[in-house]
DNA sequence: ACACGGAGCGCG
DNA sequence: AAAGCGCGCTCCGTGT
């Protein structure tokens, strides 16, 4: 039965029998209709919907529901994602009534839903339940859980912001998604070129490449120790100090200082290891399949709010692999990365005017140097980082009180997130995602070790966790906020895109599948970068849709703001290796 | 046999 | 030039 009322909400949830529900509601959140179909139904019923009505889609988990719609070719343009959002409204400070945030939905974030795209059964639900730590999927969990979430947001103190997030969030989710079903265009040709660039060819299984085994005997020759386990750092470090190496760790930085022969070949070999262990052929053949990697991507996966990954490391892909990036014949990668993404975001959250106009239309670390704070600008980034992270020793303590000095309002912001950390307080970003709690273990120790009996050592220790704790929230409203921009500006992309014309395939890679494959879309995203796969024809609008994008998500976070965000950008057919 | 923490290194 | 934030992955070594 459908109404007459096109319903703001279609709430999606496990029905009867193996069967899906499928609830619409009208924009006061009022029951208008509701109906069951059975699996094979799903998709074209969402597909009609969509059309129809364009409703906010409620479900437990986009990955879990959304995935099942990408495989039949069906895409939504809107969704609201109950397990991501009860993990924001739980923790809000912006939130006055928490009580209605039932525990049923708590998740821990270092457990995220696993990929459930490829082969997953469909309506597997109570195995995806289990592995997931208990999100309910049925349809009564899920109205139930939609309608606190309403009354958290509304009763929220800022609602607008709030209801920013929660869109935000949700639309990340999709995109997720989507981002995994298309995959990243891989030139496993490319990859493997680099490989025996550095390697040499590709040996049996269980040999280790030919190059890379002769820099490990000239490591061994120069250790004068024939039989060393160059991979053990405890055994090399011996090898090192038998050989006058007087280091402390084995790690890179470190022997760089050194001169000594052994020194050029290890870090080569270093090199050499980490290519093949984290990037090497195992990696291609588990990866990259049809041309596409498709990493999974896990929205709200860090505390802060910027994604994870999981499976293949996608978001540590090295830059000397970057050429593997290869767009399909007769389309391009746009790629876009926004320059000094979070001072940007801190200029623009604390108000400060000062940091702002450094910032003005260029390179925000040329124009600190401009405006005569600091001499070079390695010292202006050096600063900046020292002021984002909580920096104190070397350059970077040096340079701080200069910015603290000339970005008052700035600097405000940041210390202020510090000391509430250290306290044990709770912060929050720009929109309302609020920090963790201190475990009560902290808690007590900073109590105990203020107590007339406390040992020396004991104080030492809570100051320094203190600090710790402090470092971390005066990052986190920073890197969190960042991370908001990024998924509106994610948002307002993937918004501009839907709207361009699916082009006639040539390749059988867009012939099927959903239908962004067969026009510009979203193929990768970092943080503060983008890439945007394109029909060469469409290169141009894609590249402008991006630029448009950020404008539109620094008004939407900032309204009235002088901050700019401006942006790398650049077309190709292959990513370039920077 | 497996789990887990640390070291080390890649990314922002 | 590795101080200071957030991650994932692989390896080693140790503990069970």
């Amino acid at each position: 039965m459908t109404s007459s009322t096109h319903p703001a909400w279609c709430v999606v949830g496990r029905g009867a029998e193996g069967r899906t529900a499928l609830v619409d509601l009208d924009a006061r959140g009022e029951r208008l209709s509701s109906l069951e179909v059975g699996p094979a139904e799903l998709a074209s019923v969402v597909s009609r919907r969509e059309a129809e009505a364009r409703p906010r889609w409620v479900w437990s988990d986009t990955p879990t529901w959304y995935a099942r719609l990408l495989a039949a070719g069906v895409t939504v343009s809107r969704c609201h994602d109950l397990r991501l959002i009860h993990a924001i409204l739980r923790h809000s400070q912006l939130v006055r009534d928490g009580g209605a945030i039932r525990d049923a939905w708590d998740t821990p974030i270092d457990q995220p839903p696993e990929d459930r795209s490829a082969g997953a059964t469909l309506f597997d639900l109570d195995a995806s339940s289990a592995r997931t730590g208990g999100v309910p999927h049925d349809i009564e969990a899920a109205l139930a859980e939609l309608a606190h979430h309403r009354v958290a947001i509304d009763g929220a103190e800022d609602r607008g912001r709030l209801r920013l997030l929660v869109a935000a969030e949700s639309a990340g989710a999709l995109i997720a998604a989507e981002l995994h079903a298309a995959g990243i265009p891989w030139d496993v040709a490319e990859h493997d070129r680099i490989l025996a660039a550095s390697l040499g060819p590709r040996p049996s299984p269980g040999q280790t490449p030919p190059q890379m085994a002769q820099t490990a005997a000239e490591v061994r020759t120069a250790l004068g120790d024939p039989q060393l386990s160059i991979d053990s750092p405890p055994r090399l470090l011996r090898a090192l100090h038998r050989a006058e190496i007087d280091v402390e760790s084995t790690s890179q930085w470190e022997l760089a200082s050194y001169d000594h022969p052994a020194i050029e070949p290890l870090l080569r070999y270093k090199k050499q290891s980490r290519l093949l262990t984290a990037n090497g052929w195992a990696w291609i053949d588990e990866w990259v399949h049809e041309g596409r990697y498709r990493p999974v991507y896990v929205p709200g996966g860090v505390v802060t709010g910027r994604w994870a990954s999981s499976g293949g490391g996608a978001l540590q892909i090295p830059r000397q692999l970057r050429p593997a990036l290869r767009a399909d014949d007769g389309w391009r990668l746009v790629s876009a990365d926004v320059a000094q993404l979070e001072p940007r975001v801190l200029a623009a959250m604390s108000g400060d005017r000062a940091m702002a106009t450094a910032g003005a239309g260029k390179d925000l670390y040329s124009g600190i140097v401009d405006a005569g704070i600091v001499a070079t600008r390695q010292e202006a980034k050096v600063g900046v980082l020292g002021a984002l992270y909580g920096g104190t020793t070397g350059d970077s303590g040096r340079v701080v009180p200069r910015l603290r000095q000339n970005f008052p309002d700035a600097m405000r912001l940041v210390d202020g997130a510090a000391a509430t950390g250290e306290r044990g307080g709770t912060v929050s970003t720009w929109l309302g995602r609020s920090s963790p709690a201190p475990e009560a273990a902290w808690t007590q120790n900073q109590t105990s070790a203020n107590l007339p009996d406390a040992v020396p050592g004991e104080q030492e220790r809570a100051r320094r966790s203190a600090r710790d704790r402090g470092r971390f929230t005066r990052n986190f409203v920073v890197q969190g906020t960042a991370a908001e921009w990024a998924l509106s500006w994610l948002a307002a992309l993937r918004l501009a895109l839907a709207g361009f014309d699916p082009v006639p395939g040539t390749d059988a890679a867009h012939a099927s599948g959903p239908v962004f494959a067969r026009r510009a879309h979203l193929a990768f995203f970092l943080h503060d970068e983008v890439i945007v796969h394109a029909p060469a024809a469409q290169a141009d609008a894609a590249a402008d849709a991006i630029r448009a994008a950020a404008e539109a998500a620094g008004s939407l976070l900032f309204p009235g703001s002088p901050v700019d965000f401006p942006l790398d950008l650049t077309i190709t057919e292959r990513s370039p290796a920077k």
